[in-house]
RNA sequence: GGGAGCUUAGCUCAGCUGGUUCAGAGCACCUGCCUUACAAGCAGGGGGUCACAGGUUCGAUCCCUGUAGCUCCCACCA
């Protein structure tokens, strides 16, 4: 029903007053009438120019203050061991922490990651699963190593100086000292990992089932030591993975070079970026269609400098379009060029030294650095008249992650893993969803990658790692072998003369990923002894929460070794996480300086705070662009949870009075709003939804839980509630806060123990959470009282704010469903009014009554005889025919009707129906007013 | 160069297999407000040609094609 307001009388009277605090004046001016109300209180002030008077406020706890109690509650809960797991008779939820670099400092990125983590593990935990989160460290071997070196460097040492078991011993005092920070922070989040279990990739152990993992790869075949173009880094004199190169556009030249035909004056012209590599030149290439070069058949070239005679050969490699359509060829310094020396059968001429000089190799510029080599090589050029033209030319250059060095592809001998059968059981089950990916978009990148994956070169020629386990014999054979006495027993086989002095290890470590890649088996020692409880009990683990730039060099990895090693998936899922970025979409990064201290954001926010900042704005898989004010929005809601609490536990209650009807149906309507979205969230956490299903519960709490419920059912001033309506409301607190607990486990556990009565469970923890009444399906809409009431009070409400603000407008545009006087006192006190009253007469048809605010009252009738409302009315009924003719379009649609599902159907006959009904008592109401 | 994905309100994003209860949420914004839990708050409100152009269909935010812009991954042409 349409309901119009009509402004009845002012009236100045009526109020109660208006509540100020000294730090709190009022921050709108008060109107004259508001002179009359400060009449009463504990003291007196100016403001304005107005007297006026505080009154008493009633006695409450002290303001939200997380810090106050975050520390206490994490204290407790290790204490009361309540993240410890042993394996025990319930089923268990697993998760592996990704292993932070032990070099690492939290940011960002860690703090989004775990707190993933730590909502899902603590809701298992709460849903009485065995959750079981094993936290720890990555050894980071390039990270660290060159983290150390530049420390000894700083003292003056060089690490060249020292021995490896000295360089070792540093490295250990380094990581002693300055790993496990991460770890440390990691508590102040609220991390709920089993500390007890807390792992590191290069202890005893771990070290331990590495080498194992090698030693077998080795006797299956599917380890190799090869010589093969690496990417070196000439920085830290080590090979590095392709995925540890980043490549960046960089301005530079493109030099044209004559190569002069032997025995003749004339010359071919060869395009290059890299003219020092000229020195390792064996042949120049163009294409066997280029016309311009036939000529050259069988003809030989000199290459300039070194004078080195080198064949033409012919491939279609070659791009005729590319600068002259001449190539020249550096098999040891190009991985395409080395191809084409293994086809043409080229000599592979090494001019570098593992630090990026030249060598003897090179003939000329021995020493001298490759980027100075360029220069002098260049003069060099000039002066002998083979350059044609220097271009400026832009191209792309691989620089190392660890060391910012421009990469040196290089031959060198590597160890390499074999991975194509490895990976065949990996690509399988993700694309079968055996393991399931978050969000499903990345199944197609790990496809392609999986299809097409290359051997892993894992030998890097560092310190600090696992020392590759192989021995090598004087002759310069090597065997393979766990340790160095079982090494002599298979060295003796061929030698049984030779002893244990003779024997030297391969210098070289493994790469870092080759211990990681094992993490989810051997956190639970499950390579070295398959059989042990741990890992029969947690392994398949549950959930693994990364990030998606990892999904190649670790996640598939790790599914490979599952499958190896376990015969098993390592996870059913991955939670793929965005990317944290700033305001302005750049990543945060310490070297742009964008990304907050994430101790500093807890301090000022509370862990909290902080957490449900992070979650609000991360839907799976996509970059999380982050800003302060999230976290602020998560303070507040902190806040709100904290005054709702106080609000709750601070009424007297008195048994004797009975529950007021309002309250009675405001209990029964919040508890199913409760049970649907118990559902709800739980079909969030089912699909990894966990924005939204932390959104449901915020708006549950906000606006369905305190903006409503607590307002409908909150007795007056220093009335006493009645015992039923409060002990439901606890009852809901205590819901909610276990609902609220994985995303916000300090302020929840704080207030659990605020709870008046006894709790079950010593920590909010250890609670279980509830399960809703009902199943998803079965839920109704039966709400149709409470709904009324909403809104008839949003009507109301409506109405009396456009009155105020404009007392002379009387037509306002509000719906009243029906009225029933049964809610009168809700009513009032929600809209702040002082009294309704149907007493005032009607006309026919219609329903009028009378609010009385404060300050004036107004009439809300159902119909008011004026154009306005014919108008609205026409407007209406307009939209509705419309609205029934394209339903009968449909209807009579021949080809609806016999494409369209029967639901389809049924639905629009509901719609034609009911706008129908609706049209003809338009037209009647309208032929009302019109007479 | 190859591949994947994205484009919906000022911002960040939901919109399941096409069907007016589908054009939404949170934040931000605007207006009014110290109202006895909370101004870290309350009440009310205004915002969108669903990137653009075609097509399929009875019907398109949703399917197809093309265009533009953005992002990511892979390869790396000297």
């Amino acid at each position: 029903m349409v309901v119009v307001a009509q402004l009845v009388r002012a009236s100045d009277c009526g109020s109660e007053g208006r509540r100020f605090e000294p730090d709190h004046p009022p921050q709108t001016p008060l109107h004259a009438s508001s002179q009359l109300l400060f009449t009463f209180g504990s003291w007196q002030a100016e403001w304005g120019g107005i007297h006026v008077i505080k009154r008493q406020k009633m006695e409450i706890s002290a303001k939200f203050e997380p810090s106050s109690f975050e520390d206490k509650w994490y204290q407790y809960w290790l204490e009361k061991k309540i993240f410890h797991s042993v394996p025990d008779q319930r089923e268990a939820y697993t998760i592996v922490i990704p292993p932070p670099n032990v070099t690492g400092v939290l940011h960002m990125g860690h703090m989004l990651n775990n707190t993933i983590q730590d909502v899902l593990i603590r809701r298992a935990r709460m849903k009485g699963k065995n959750a079981c989160w094993v936290p720890g460290t990555d050894h980071a071997s390039i990270a660290t190593e060159a983290r150390v070196v530049a420390k000894l460097a700083s003292e003056g040492i060089m690490k060249k100086d020292l021995s490896r078991e000295v360089f070792l011993q540093h490295a250990w005092e380094w990581k002693e000292k300055h790993g496990g920070i991460i770890l440390e922070q990691l508590k102040k989040l609220g991390a709920s990992c089993d500390w007890d279990r807390t792992k590191f990739t290069m202890e005893h152990d771990m070290s331990e089932s590495v080498i194992k993992v090698f030693v077998d790869l080795y006797k299956k075949g599917k380890i190799y030591r090869g010589v093969r173009m690496v990417n070196w880094d000439p920085s830290a004199k080590t090979a590095v993975s392709d995925e540890e190169v980043f490549h960046k556009e960089v301005q530079s030249k493109l030099y044209y070079i004559k190569y002069i035909i032997e025995g003749t004056e004339e010359f071919v012209t060869v395009a290059t970026t890299r003219p020092e590599t000229i020195l390792g030149d064996t042949a120049v290439c163009v294409n066997p269609n280029d016309e311009k070069y036939l000529h050259l058949k069988g003809k030989k070239l000199i290459v300039p400098i070194v004078k080195r005679i080198v064949p033409v050969i012919f491939d279609e490699y070659v791009d005729m379009e590319f600068g002259t359509g001449a190539l020249k060829i550096t098999p040891a310094h190009d991985l395409n060029d080395y191809e084409l020396g293994l086809k043409y059968q080229l000599e592979v001429i090494d001019i570098f030294n593992d630090n990026g000089t030249l060598n003897e190799k090179a003939g000329f510029y021995v020493g001298i650095d490759r980027f100075s080599a360029r220069d002098k090589i260049i003069d060099d050029l000039k002066q002998q008249n083979l350059i044609v033209k220097i271009e400026d030319y832009t191209n792309k250059i691989g620089y190392s992650e660890r060391t910012n060095a421009v990469i040196e592809p290089k031959l060198s001998v590597q160890w390499f893993v074999k991975m194509k059968e490895l990976a065949v059981p990996a690509l399988e089950n993700v694309m079968n969803d055996n393991i399931q990916l978050y969000p499903t978009k990345f199944k197609n990148t790990y496809k392609h990658w999986m299809e097409n994956v290359k051997d892993w070169c894992i030998s890097r020629q560092l310190w600090w790692g696992q020392r590759i386990p192989a021995y090598y014999l004087p002759d310069g054979s090597f065997v393979v072998a766990e340790n160095i006495e079982t090494a002599l027993l298979l060295a003796k086989q061929k030698y049984p003369q030779i002893t244990l002095q003779e024997l030297r290890q391969d210098e070289d470590v493994l790469d870092t990923w080759f211990s990681s890649w094992l993490w989810p088996i051997s956190v639970f020692d499950g390579i070295r002894n398959p059989e042990n409880p741990d890992i029969k009990y947690y392994y398949p683990t549950n959930d693994l929460v990364t990030a998606p730039e990892i999904l190649f060099f670790w996640v598939a990895r790790m599914i490979i070794a599952g499958y190896e090693y376990c015969g098993d998936m390592p996870f059913k899922n991955v939670y793929l996480t965005g990317i944290v970025r700033d305001k302005l979409g750049r990543k945060m990064s310490k070297s742009l300086g964008n990304s907050p201290d994430p101790l500093d954001l807890i301090n000022k926010y509370g862990a909290d705070g902080v957490r449900v900042g992070m979650l609000l704005c991360s839907p799976a898989g996509n970059d999380l662009p982050f800003d302060e004010s999230l976290t602020e929005q998560g303070r507040n809601f902190g806040n709100k949870i904290w005054n709702a609490f106080r609000l709750v536990n601070n009424w007297p209650v008195d048994n004797n009075i009975s529950q007021p009807v309002h309250s009675k149906l405001a209990v029964e309507w919040f508890d199913q709003l409760l049970n649907q979205n118990i559902n709800n969230i739980e079909n969030c956490f089912n699909d990894y939804r966990l924005s939204d299903a932390l959104m449901a519960v915020y708006k549950l709490f906000w606006d369905e839980f305190s903006g409503w419920y607590l307002e409908i059912i909150k007795p007056d001033y220093q009335k006493p509630i009645d015992k039923k309506t409060l002990e439901a409301s606890q009852l809901f607190f205590e819901k909610l806060l276990k609902l609220l607990h994985p995303f916000m486990p300090f302020i929840t556990e704080e207030l659990w123990h605020s709870m008046p009565g006894k709790m079950q469970q010593e920590s909010i923890s250890l609670s279980i959470l509830d399960q809703a009444k009902i199943a998803n399906s079965q839920i109704i809409d039966d709400f149709e009282e409470a709904k009324e009431v909403i809104s008839n009070i949003r009507a109301i409400r409506k109405n009396k704010n456009i009155v105020q603000k404009d007392p002379l407008k009387l037509h306002v545009n509000s719906k009243l469903i029906t009225y029933k006087n049964t809610y009168d006192t809700i009513i009032c006190k929600l809209c702040n009014i002082s009294e309704v009253s149907t007493a005032l007469p009607s006309s026919q048809n219609t329903i009028s009554f009378l609010v009385k605010t404060f300050e004036f009252s107004i009439v809300l009738e159902g119909l008011i005889n004026n154009e306005e409302e014919l108008d609205k009315l026409n407007k209406e009924l307009d939209y509705l025919k419309g609205f029934h003719s394209s339903v009968m379009n449909k209807l009579n649609n021949e080809k609806f009707m016999s494409g369209a599902p029967d639901k389809v159907k049924e639905i629009e006959y509901n719609k034609k129906k009911d706008a129908e009904s609706k049209i003809f008592s338009l037209e009647e109401r309208i032929k009302q007013l019109l007479n």
